[in-house]
RNA sequence: GCCCUUGUAGCUCAGCUGGUAGAGCAAUUGAUUUGUAAUCAAUAGGUCCGCGGUUCGAGUCCGUGCGGGGGCACCA
């Protein structure tokens, strides 16, 4: 006679053996009809199942992340059915959630048009209205292949000789329509509810594997109420207008051309920007005792043999033949350039750690479906630096890497940071205790943070262990800007080496880092994140003088020539537009700062100060605003 | 690279089933002289992405190439 236990401590004993819904009507009646799904002793189950022993039971409803998710692969399932029931013939393969809602690759021929997607929506509806019932029958291995195999469902087969052995083939029916699946599913058809939306098809290789079919992915998304649908659908939306494609055009800070695919054209405000994070980073890193070098954008193709990425990168690299036939490669990284500087003039121990930066710009032939505005693109400029160090320093100047790092973050508006830590690769150089070391010295660096961190176990690089820092944006998207390696295999391999204190020759460890990664996407993110209205000192216009008549030019040409001389970018607008129309313009275009000239101002020597998103004004003297504002309108070094 | 989709004025887009292009904004000019998110009017503006083909005739249909977008794969 089983004990069921509920979450809350709660004992209920029953006579005999009981079925999720069961309970939940014993509990309460609105339960009852809430419920979607349960879980038993921790494990989720379809509500018609049958408990026969003690054991803890919860019942899931749309309030709890596994009775969404199941919502979720219903209208995966759902998806399927209509799919079948519109175009007979089409094999289904897999179809699991994801986050915010669902997918399904499918196999046919003829491909699915946005049109398609409407029809199939329609379909789906009228199977929740259907309420076909949902039922679970375990088959016998070899009997479900054949069974899939004669109606065509190569796939489905296919999957099936992959379970496990110890694992039940379940075979779950929402009316006659059937599928393979774990579950578990609602108790019917007419549970998921209508909220939801198929948003696109793609392509999608068959098992992720560029060598095999493509299928067709159809995704969708699935909520609980119209309300939250609604939401998701707005989120989305939001996002779209923070777009750095979109405002970047609107900004008027780059573009991009057929000429040269994955190249940044960029105009004279988005340049300034990525002067302006330059100049920045350059101080900071002179701060931190950097020395900033500069080596060749084009190299002949025997270093790159011996630095290992002609054979490990070589897809990747545009080569240039000369005239005179030689071979030339231009570089992707920055690296053996810079092995090469060191290798210049003997080095002792007492020059360790020695740091070099270069703000190098890299070309890399990136694959044409890759590519994708500022995030990913084929030439970009990276804030590189390699620290030569002996094998004693590292933890330290992981350590300082690392604290580097988060302070410019913070500076940039970015708190939220994650540290993704790889660990040893399978395929890798070095010996295991080299190995222990350095991974040693990168862990305790990470714990010394105290920031969150995961493990991507043998995720690292060949040639050593690696910190990617993640930032999550305004609206809690992460994205992959720095990155600290530990290598301790270039520096032999280009013949690096130093004196060390009892006269041996030993060769440096390199740390490789990154701190923006690249100029181009770290750009990219910092318009994301802010929509476009960045931190007034990065700004790349942070004022435009706005005379209210054409009576006040004069004045407010003075204005701009006075502003621009503190170090505050600055244009004036002359043209024959009304004040109104003027402030408009300027504020679509995220301009931080309007200062308002008219008569009042002209009369006392001052201006009217309008910032971005904020109709307050304020009206101060010239000279106190150029005071206060010149500070404000620098990069925040001590 | 692969699948789907898309390419028309500086920008955002319309152009139905083939009959040599249209709107709004921007630009220019003129009027207006404006006090905190679009003043009015006129003018000018296009190898309809490139190359082939079908057709009496192609922005429209077909093929191909190159871009863009959404995914997949890739991201040392």
């Amino acid at each position: 006679m089983p004990n069921i236990i509920l979450p809350d401590g709660k004992k209920i004993e029953f006579s005999k053996s009981i079925n999720g819904l069961e309970i939940a009507k014993k509990i309460s009646s609105s339960l009852a009809k809430e419920a979607l799904v349960m879980s038993v002793n921790g494990i989720l189950k379809d509500l018609t199942y049958e408990i026969n022993s003690d054991c803890e039971v919860k019942i899931l409803t749309s309030k709890d992340n596994d009775g969404l998710d199941t919502i979720r692969h219903d209208t995966a399932h759902i998806l399927a059915m209509a799919v079948q029931e519109l175009f007979p013939g089409t094999q289904v393969t897999i179809g699991p959630t994801i986050e915010n809602g669902f997918y399904y690759d499918f196999s046919r021929k003829e491909p699915f048009t946005e049109s398609d997607l409407k029809k199939i929506e329609i379909k789906m509806s009228e199977i929740v209205d259907r309420d076909e019932k949902t039922y679970r029958e375990v088959w016998d291995r070899d009997e479900a292949i054949k069974h899939f195999k004669k109606i065509g469902e190569n796939y489905k087969a296919e999957i099936i000789k992959d379970i496990p052995k110890n694992e039940e083939i379940s075979i779950y029916f929402h009316g006659k329509w059937h599928d393979l699946c774990r579950g578990p599913h609602l108790a019917s058809t007419g549970k998921i509810g209508k909220h939801f939306k198929l948003t696109k098809v793609a392509g999608a290789y068959w098992r992720g594997d560029s060598n095999n079919e493509m299928l067709q992915r159809i995704y969708g998304t699935s909520w609980a109420s119209k309300k939250d649908l609604n939401d998701y659908l707005h989120k989305i939306e939001e996002a779209e207008k923070r777009d750095h494609r979109k405002l970047g055009k609107e900004m008027d800070l780059f573009h991009f051309r057929e000429e040269s695919p994955g190249s940044v054209f960029w105009h004279q405000k988005g340049w300034s920007l990525f002067q302006k994070l330059i100049s920045y980073m350059r101080a900071r890193q002179d701060q931190a005792g950097y020395n900033e070098i500069n080596t060749p954008e084009i190299l002949d193709r025997t270093l790159w043999e011996k630095s290992g990425h002609w054979d490990k990168f070589g897809e990747n690299m545009y080569t240039s033949t000369t005239p005179d036939e030689k071979v030339f490669a231009i570089k992707p990284m920055n690296c053996p350039g810079c092995v090469q500087v060191f290798n210049q003039g003997l080095k002792s121990y007492r020059d360790l750690p020695l740091k070099m930066s270069e703000f190098g710009k890299v070309h890399r032939y990136e694959p044409s479906g890759a590519l994708h505005g500022l995030l990913r693109v084929r030439a970009f400029t990276q804030d590189d630096a390699h620290i030569f160090c002996s094998e004693e320093q590292i933890t330290q100047e992981c350590l300082s890497v690392t604290n580097l790092i988060l302070s410019i973050y913070n500076d940039l508006g970015f708190e939220n940071i994650i540290l993704k830590y790889s660990d040893r690769p399978d395929k890798r150089v070095g010996d295991d205790k080299v190995w222990d070391k350095s991974e040693n010295a990168l862990l305790e660096a990470i714990k010394k943070t105290n920031l969150e961190y995961s493990v991507n176990k043998g995720e690292g690089a060949f040639y050593g262990p690696k910190i990617e820092f993640v930032l999550r944006d305004a609206i809690g998207r992460d994205w992959q800007c720095g990155t600290l390696q530990v290598d301790l295999n270039l520096p032999g391999r280009l013949g690096a080496s130093y004196i060390d204190k009892d006269g041996s020759k030993k060769v440096p460890v390199m740390l490789h880092r990154a701190l923006f990664g690249s100029l181009e996407r770290f750009i990219g993110i910092l318009i994301e994140n802010y929509a476009g209205k960045l931190p007034f000192w990065i700004s790349p216009l942070q004022s435009v003088v706005i005379p209210v008549s054409q009576d006040f030019d004069e004045y407010a040409k003075k204005v701009h020539n006075e502003v621009r001389k503190v170090g505050i970018s600055s244009e004036v607008d002359l043209k024959n537009h009304n004040l109104n129309y003027k402030i408009r313009e300027h504020s679509l275009k995220k301009i931080p700062l309007l200062l308002i000239c008219g008569k009042k101002e002209v009369d006392s020597n001052t201006v009217t100060i309008r910032k971005l998103d904020s109709n307050k004004q304020e009206t101060m003297e010239l000279n106190k605003f150029l005071e206060n504002y010149s500070k404000l309108s620098k990069a925040p070094i001590n």
